[in-house]
RNA sequence: GCCCGAGUGGCGGAAUGGUAGACGCAGGGGACUCAAAAUCCCCCGCCGCAAGGUGUGCCGGUUCGAGUCCGGCCUCGGGUACCA
């Protein structure tokens, strides 16, 4: 018997799809849409397993809503802008453009084997100047409804670099280049007015019904909605102009335990203090040398600056509490000032903790809710934290209030807040304020890779946006990265332009946009990605929203957060319809890929062996197939494959495993074959290089079984830790359905099989269930079971084996058209209507009913599936098992659950 | 630090509060074969000869009954606004 050989089988059904225009998506008024999208992919070079999966499932979900009749939109691009061109520019000396179009011309190629419905007429990369151009005519859109300002804001800055830094090129504080310990610095840079859409945003995730619930969740808390009080403080020997204090708060509710208050080091007021106070000048220097990421300042060591001001109590005009500048402080939250109550918060409570070990400064924790009885301990530093908790997580009530302002007897959190903000808003001491945590999305980046903002900098008009037609503003080809810094800003003639308002000499603006612009519009224009201009309203309206989106979970907060605000700013500037403001209706986040990572400290610089003794080096990333001796968690066993090749070499007598026990034996400082770590999993990510691809699968089975393998077992939300094994048992089952085929092909096909026939209507029903819930793999594991009724039955299989064909084509649709074509099937499996269930044949006549005594399984019996509670407990008393568990006993307690379980309780 | 998840045999995992381990991988045994591969059949959580006991990260709770619900932890993963 000839086995099903997919390298002749998958390009013959591939070129019989294309010929059929099968997946290409054209509008049709007349018929129901349905619009599929996977996240596109950064062209890093190569696809991995993680976008395997990915576009397997949008691939499943197209094909079967394709089989269900509708007009499926399923269009694949690249999201193309980003730092790694330009550090493959940095490293290779290859040009971000050049780098990035081969990429794409890598990725389809590899995409292409695999059988996917993609309509890659609609394909385009953001770095198109044709898709970057329509987004510069919607910046100017945007710009002109007040949807863009300008602000000052603090990146990273490297100060031997001299240039910016992305988080990620911030490692323990350093530059990852320079090594030097990076600062905060202020910038002038572009805006998205997305706080102004909070509140919207907020309400509108209730409608998010499709989404995953962590995923709104997410987006909630990142919106972070709270209800607070802002007041201000009179400061004692004020600095001119800095009278009052202006400070907000959420837990108005523990004002009378304030002690201190607290300002951030980027704060005016502790920028005016240091000019004349050196001291606070060292420690607020010494604060912003730290990235600007919130994780950054929010693991910092807390630390703080006693300014010797004094501000006074709200409450108390005789209460004056101290002034200090504290790093935890964050000037992006609120109005940069707080007040301390160490008693009611962790954050405070480290905070004086620390200094008081620190500095020996001494500052009051001052409760302010009675503790329950029993609860208020020797510890006095931890117990009123114990009270907290007991308030606030338990909700049980028993907290007090010591003050006499009103809002001492009340029992819960938030009526206490509500309380405290009505008696101060009574009294002149401040408002109640709602707030966001939601800050505006800022854009500039000073990079050369990204869509350039097309503005002009004019002496005599200011900024002034590009006009329509000069549109787009492309980037210069000619650009070198033999200096740190933005290229557009060294490049000699670029950035000289004329003023389109005046016509005068002006400078064109050097920043480039931030790559999740470019992401939060990409699903519109696939409606119409040709069109002059950004959108045509005409597709747009016929094809959005996005029906079923799917991507990784990291994407939940950011980008998804973003494209919504995007859909609302298109919306305010005529560019999508009304009906599009939410644009992704159902959102699925799979689970991550992840991988171990390799990684060791290899020498950068010098070349004599004194040099490179002494010479920095450079933690560098290698490809789990670079590696070799793996013992999983070990270190010493696992080594590049390049470093045992040179043992080899430089001792003939070894063999590969003498090799790597030198290689063992090396010292972990040595210069020439420092040690490979293995850290923990990750997410499959290029910067690490702990990705796998999926070619060697492809190469040596075939598409099928690589989609296959990909869907089975693990399900489709949770992470996968990849390991090698288990394509080939996937390989084995497609052959084994193959030869059920042969078998029915070569013996006469007769009669009927009943049990057959259910078990046909019980797996279209499991595997349509298993693909409309996102469970592929228990879809798949329906599919086994179904081979193997498949397998034994009797009678004519034919047109059991056309069902099986039809629902195996989501997932193997090139085994699946052979099967369909061996069996007589017409037209193509793939254009075929999706098979229907018949409820009558999904019923059982009898049933087992599993007996528990105690809730434990002591037996079970079967039972007519219509069968009565009084005739189930009859039989139950009637099992030799119960009876001599029993022992004549009268049970307590008979619980019959129909159709489920009974327990007898003794 | 903060927000969100996840944790079940050797492994991937299944299980509307109702028989824990479906289905698959690996493993063991057998059949076929001169032999191997391929294939087919059987077994397979742990302890125990068995009866039985025990078991879903840990501690506690609710319930006739908990992998599932509640409280408190632990470990791992994602995000943390300039990785995409």
């Amino acid at each position: 018997m000839a086995r099903y050989n997919a390298r002749v089988a998958e390009p013959k059904w591939q070129k019989v799809w294309d010929k059929a225009g099968l997946f290409k998506a054209e509008r049709d008024d007349s018929r129901a849409k349905y619009y599929v999208l996977e996240m596109f992919p950064y062209p890093s070079g190569r696809i991995h397993i993680g976008h395997t999966r990915n576009y397997t499932m949008g691939d499943v979900v197209a094909r079967y809503k394709l089989a269900c009749g509708f007009n499926v939109l399923h269009p694949m691009g690249f999201d193309a802008f980003g730092m790694p061109a330009e550090n493959a520019a940095l490293e290779k000396g290859v040009h971000p453009g050049t780098w990035t179009y081969q990429n794409i011309a890598d990725m389809k190629a590899q995409l292409r084997p695999l059988g996917y419905t993609h309509d890659w007429s609609r394909s385009f990369a953001t770095c198109d100047p044709e898709y970057y151009g329509q987004q510069q005519a919607l910046f100017i859109d945007m710009l002109a409804a007040g949807l863009i300002y300008r602000k000052n804001a603090m990146v990273n800055w490297d100060p031997v670099d001299m240039t910016v830094l992305a988080n990620e090129q911030v490692i323990d504080g350093k530059g990852w280049r320079s090594g030097a310990v990076v600062e905060r610095r202020e910038l002038t840079q572009w805006f998205f007015r997305i706080s102004d859409y909070s509140e919207e945003l907020l309400a509108a995730i209730d409608g998010l019904k499709d989404w995953p619930e962590k995923v709104r969740i997410m987006q909630a808390n990142w919106i972070g909605k709270s209800r607070g009080l802002q007041f201000s403080f009179a400061v004692k020997d004020a600095p001119k102009g800095f009278e009052a204090l202006e400070v907000y708060t959420t837990r108005p509710d523990t004002l009378m335990g304030a002690s201190f208050a607290a300002i951030s080091p980027d704060h005016p007021l502790a920028k005016e203090l240091e000019r004349s106070n050196p001291a606070l000048a060292a420690f607020n220097a010494e604060c912003r040398r730290v990235g600007t990421s919130e994780e950054a300042l929010e693991t910092a060591e807390k630390r703080g600056f006693d300014t010797g001001l004094k501000v006074i109590h709200p409450l108390d005009p005789n209460w004056e509490l101290p002034v200090w500048v504290a790093n935890f402080v964050l000037m992006d939250y609120g109005t940069g000032a707080i007040f301390g109550v160490p008693a009611h918060d962790q954050r405070d409570f480290d905070f004086v903790h620390f200094m008081a070990q620190k500095n020996g400064a001494s500052l009051e924790i001052i409760p302010v809710f009675e503790p329950p009885a029993g609860e208020w301990g020797q510890d006095t530093a931890y117990t009123p934290m114990k009270s907290e908790k007991v308030r606030y997580s338990r909700n049980t009530a028993t907290g007090r209030f010591q003050t006499n302002f009103g809002w001492d007897e009340l029992s819960t959190g938030d009526e206490a807040v509500a309380a405290a903000i009505t008696y101060c808003e009574a009294n002149g001491i401040g408002k109640g304020v709602t707030k966001y945590r939601l800050r505006d999305w800022g854009i500039s980046r000073q990079r050369y890779w990204g869509c350039p903002i097309p503005v002009v900098h004019c002496p005599d008009c200011g900024v002034v946006p590009e006009s329509k037609a000069s549109l787009p503003i492309r980037l210069p080809d000619d650009v070198t990265f033999d200096r740190p810094g933005n290229p557009l800003d060294h490049h000699p003639t670029w950035a000289a332009t004329t003023c389109p308002n005046c016509g005068k000499p002006a400078r064109r603006e050097t920043d480039t946009m931030d790559t999740f612009v470019d992401s939060s519009w990409y699903f519109a224009r696939f409606t119409a990605p040709r069109a002059k201009t950004p959108t045509d309203m005409a597709e747009a309206s016929y094809w959005m929203n996005v029906d079923q989106y799917i991507g990784g979970v990291e994407h939940a907060i950011l980008h998804l957060l973003y494209s919504r605000f995007f859909a609302r700013a298109m919306m305010k500037t005529g560019h999508l319809p009304v009906s599009a403001i939410e644009p992704f209706n159902a959102l699925f986040t799979q689970g991550m890929v992840t991988h171990e990572i390799y990684t060791s400290f290899r020498p950068i610089g010098g070349e004599s062996p004194e040099q490179r003794a002494r010479s920095l080096r450079r933690q560098v990333y290698h490809l789990p197939e670079e590696v070799e001796g793996l013992l999983p968690g070990s270190q010493a066993r696992t080594f590049l494959k390049a470093d045992v090749d040179k043992v080899m070499a430089l001792h003939p007598q070894l063999d590969r495993e003498g090799a790597r026990d030198v290689l063992a034996r090396q010292h972990p400082d040595n210069i020439d074959f420092p040690p490979v770590y293995v850290t923990p999993t990750a997410k499959m990510s290029k910067s690490k290089k702990n990705v796998v691809d999926p070619d060697d699968i492809i190469e040596q089975y075939g598409a099928d079984t690589a989609r296959w393998f990909v869907m089975s077992d693990s399900p489709p939300e949770r992470d996968v830790e990849w390991t090698a094994s288990g394509a080939d048992g996937a390989w084995k089952h497609l052959q084994r359905v193959w030869r059920i085929v042969e078998e029915v092909l070569e013996t006469p096909q007769t009669g009927e099989d009943a049990d057959l026939t259910r078990a046909t209507h019980r797996a279209i029903a499991d595997v349509t269930a298993g693909i409309e819930g996102f469970a592929f793999n228990k879809a798949v594991a329906k599919l086994y079971e179904f081979t193997n009724t498949l397998a034994r039955a009797k009678g004519d299989r034919r047109a059991a084996m056309r069902i099986m064909a039809q629902l195996m084509q989501p997932m193997t649709p090139h085994l699946a058209e052979e099967i369909w074509a061996a069996m007589g099937g017409e037209g193509l499996v793939s254009a075929a209507k999706w098979p229907v269930a018949d409820p009558a044949m999904l019923m059982d006549s009898s049933i087992i009913l599993p007996i528990q005594i105690n809730g434990k399984r002591r037996s079970e019996i079967s039972v007519p599936v219509e069968i009565d509670n009084k005739s189930v407990e009859e039989l139950v008393l009637a099992d030799p098992t119960v009876q001599r568990i029993l022992a004549g006993q009268v049970p307590k307690k008979l619980i019959v659950v129909p159709g489920r379980i009974v327990n007898v309780v003794i």
